[in-house]
DNA sequence: CTGAAAGCGCTTACAG
DNA sequence: CTGAAAGCGCTTACAG
């Protein structure tokens, strides 16, 4: 044990008492002698007497750990570090410690760290990795067992979650480009198994419809979620003969990627090729990029998701999942898409 | 428990066997015939059941958590993001699940998490926030707990670490600037009670002194190492009568803040002042922002971290610390600081 | 105010 | 191959 060997059995013996009324002061039992209250408390700082915390959760009544998972995809990435700082900030003020993995989007990496982590003994679990179908977290869900959703969701509403309203940040953020006079506009997103990137799609596509223009599915650019398919994304994009004059990255991790591509091919943002992200992380404030996108929040959506599954965890549900918030998000309008009413860019 | 209620018992009840019998299954125990060896398994599967981890940590003559923590000045740190996605990857990989705690530096909120750290019964901890004199620490150290200290050090050499050798970096890199015919040099700096902050600051002295180059006091800024500082010190040292014509930034984080500085000033990279940073992070290499940087490979860093730190708690040392390692940092040349021979800047 | 006893869920000699 | 028993370090009625 941390600190030395000691039992109570032990601090119990030097103080002349039962290790039972030792228990009694380490749990601030009222009903203990002053005066041998201070002697054993003496005794405790003495040696730096700490109890063992298994043996402690074992021998009560109500069996907590006080330890939170979190899976997401990278920790790298800078939107997932933000939210996790929030997540971590909230559970320690509540005396939770979090543990965390980062999945790269494998749901066999994430099986087997829940594996683990459920061996360590965790309370409840915050999955920012949920695909549509996901068949770990419909398994948990059955069971019980105390999970929360942020930023991604299952399908369907049979699960408490925090997220952001993707369809209205993209379809705000597209209008947006519309109405700085862009008409071509590409889209370089994650797959349509997971629900943010899903949802984007579709507010792009509804933006782009609501405005009569016509969807082309050349501008549009599936693969995982990360920056490597910005840059491939933009280099394909940017490469064809009737290119886009505007690029949606979907998110400001793919946005890096896709600045990276237009440097690399000699282009100039906005001038050559309008740019917009999606979450607003500490990168897109720089003022070299000052990149337009879209606020989430993540370090609140973080908060609100471990502030949730703690009152899980407390009063495990009935039955109806009843914590659902959708955050609205914010478009930061900066440079990278150029000036109002500026007229087409090169094509 | 997660999962359900069942105990040891009542998959033995329902086998007909007694829970020692469950239990040297559980534990892969080879003298089990292998007939009721199924029929247990078949149950386990079907109620999915797990022991409960703390019971059986309690139980066990070795009692590990498997459970290690970290201590870092902030996850949303691109360098200490990378280096905790090293150590999470190289912990999992042995089966360790990793807490972490951002301390934002300051010595009060270690010691709070360590405190929970230590009830949640982690079996070791890293510490990434090591200041010169750190009681926390040294308190830790005396008592034999397993740590290890990643790339922070403390005065001394009574304890096991993984860093660079910032003296060399910072040395190697303003030489390079220099050999590009800077002479004017300012540099912004963290706290000299931080290791690698003392030895960069030590090393850019070094460097300049070695070429005749007079070490100026106003040229140098102290503070918190943070974004912000590189933002406030730039701005200070720009706007100087005489001022820098060329800033090394002691941490790529520190870099960013001088990039929005210079940019919000009106003034260009290289051509009015040139910048180099520290780290390397994925910030730098971006095709806008061009670091150049010294690479520290803060992921292997992290790996090399785990590792010593299960060495030590699988076989606790007797005295002396045996596990030191530096690593060889690594200047990486971009064109924030312009071209060889280029001849002095604009002041 | 205090202690003896039972029990938390598991492991592991010890003895068949 | 299998089970009864002791024990891990602690908490908590129960009975003084």
């Amino acid at each position: 044990m941390p600190g030395g060997k000691l039992t109570i059995r032990d601090i119990a013996k030097m103080a002349n008492v039962s290790h039972t009324t030792v228990s009694r002061v380490l749990n601030k039992d009222s009903r203990v002698r002053e005066e041998t209250k201070k002697k054993i408390v003496k005794l405790i700082d003495k040696y730096d007497f700490k109890p063992d915390p298994r043996a402690r959760v074992l021998a009560m009544k109500v069996r907590k750990s006080r330890l939170i998972g979190l899976l997401l995809p990278d920790i790298r990435n800078p939107f997932y570090a933000e939210m996790a700082r929030g997540i971590e900030d909230k559970a320690n003020e509540d005396g939770y410690n979090v543990i965390f993995c980062s999945t790269d989007g494998k749901p066999e990496r994430s099986e087997a760290y829940v594996n683990l982590m459920m061996r360590t003994g965790v309370d409840g679990l915050i999955f920012a990795t949920a695909r549509h179908h996901d068949s770990l977290i419909e398994r948990l869900l059955k069971e019980k067992f105390p999970i929360v959703l942020v930023s991604r969701k299952l399908k369907g509403e049979s699960f408490n979650y925090v997220v952001f309203d993707n369809f209205k940040g993209a379809y705000d953020i597209t209008k947006h480009l519309i109405e700085l006079n862009y008409k071509k506009i590409g889209i370089i997103i994650g797959p349509s198994n997971i629900s943010t990137a899903y949802d984007r799609l579709k507010g792009y596509q509804k933006a782009l419809k609501d405005n009569d223009i016509p969807v082309r599915q050349d501008y549009i650019v599936h693969g995982p979620f990360e920056k490597q398919l910005g840059y491939e994304g933009a280099k394909k994009l940017l490469q064809m003969k009737d290119r886009p004059e505007a690029i949606f990255g979907g998110s400001d991790y793919i946005a890096m990627g896709v600045i990276d591509a237009v440097e690399e091919l000699g282009m100039h943002i906005p001038n050559d090729v309008a740019l917009v992200g999606f979450d607003d992380t500490e990168f897109s404030s720089n003022k070299k990029i000052n990149l337009t996108t879209v606020s989430q929040g993540e370090y609140r959506m973080g908060q609100l998701g471990v502030q949730i599954l703690i009152e899980v965890i407390d009063k495990p549900e009935s039955s109806p999942y009843t914590h659902k918030v959708i955050l609205e998000p914010q478009i930061i309008v900066r440079e990278s898409c150029g000036h109002k009413l500026r007229g087409k860019a090169a094509d």
